[in-house]
DNA sequence: AATAGGAATGTTATAGCATAACATGAAATC
DNA sequence: GATTTCATGTTATGCTATAACATTCCTATT
């Protein structure tokens, strides 16, 4: 698997994600309707994350629906659903390139300067927080982890 | 050092904050002016994360500033200098607890019921996530590890 | 095929978070 | 004490997000 820095066939790659959504869809009978396909697909587009009223022009643009709650719900609906994630830093949403158990999203790379964002499996790290959380009592169910900085190819082109 | 969980000597606990600012202060000859001085104090009263609007609420009750770029820039120089800390999923601000090199933020656990937030020394984490992400040709530039979910007392409590 | 129930979408309105841009004032430096 | 720099005051606006209710569309059941 390409990381998302490098130069790869770009529509393979989001085809692919396109199927494993719709494969998903079906499996467990969750309705990929053509507003939640769309905004998949406009996430698809670049391995960049979307503020929600980017996606909202995209479908307005479309006909798909005008208002502030369509975004957000497909949106949504989308996360929930593992197809998507929520990037923290940047209040935006990326498509997911991989595939991963409900609520063990990966860790993200960031590239602040061509916007890029990647996935990184996190498991490990995952663990290692929960286990150090655990002794302080705490219990963790969801974990943010996001790393901001330079790829390669921007660190090369400077 | 006790967990922001735990019960303990609070006001102890938000003045020994204090005085590390003050003194981090003189020494890098930063002016921790009236306001910015009164929003660190605001935000040691709890171990919770408050929002801008929150923080600006305080302020405006004792004449301090009504509009919203005051608690920013309060907010933004603390952070900065490592006062505070923005927990990104809660889009809000919590005093910083603990002595930590510059740029070298802790991961944070916050509990989703009692909204307490506490530090967790993160050096570990964050040399495995650069490792990681060097490995892809990704310099990590700043970390965000932020765990949500239930601490002790509240955990016992259900 | 009618229909009832639930799910999704449409729509209005508003709440919450954040900053640009410029004016004014205070403090350090010369 | 003049200059420069930093901090604050103020106005205005932009971006992010959701509550609440109306309507439409599916689906399952009769």
């Amino acid at each position: 698997m390409k990381s998302a820095f490098e130069s790869h066939n770009h529509s393979a790659c989001a085809d692919a994600a396109m199927t494993r959504a719709t494969n998903l869809a079906a499996a467990r009978g969750l309705r990929l309707t053509p507003v939640r396909r769309r905004v998949l697909e406009i996430l698809l587009e670049r391995h960049r994350a979307l503020g929600a009223y980017e996606v909202l022009e995209r479908l307005a643009a479309e006909g798909l629906g005008k208002q502030p709650p369509v975004a957000y719900r497909a949106l949504e609906f989308l996360v929930e659903n593992g197809l998507a994630h929520r990037i923290q830093r940047l209040n935006a949403f990326t498509a997911c390139q991989s595939v991963h158990e409900d609520g063990q999203a990966p860790a993200f790379l960031i590239c602040r300067e061509c916007q890029t964002v990647d996935e990184l499996d996190a498991a490990d790290l995952r663990d290692a927080l929960s286990t150090r959380a655990g002794q302080a009592g705490f219990t963790v169910e969801r974990a943010t982890i996001e790393a901001l900085g330079l790829c390669a190819t921007c660190a090369g082109r400077a």
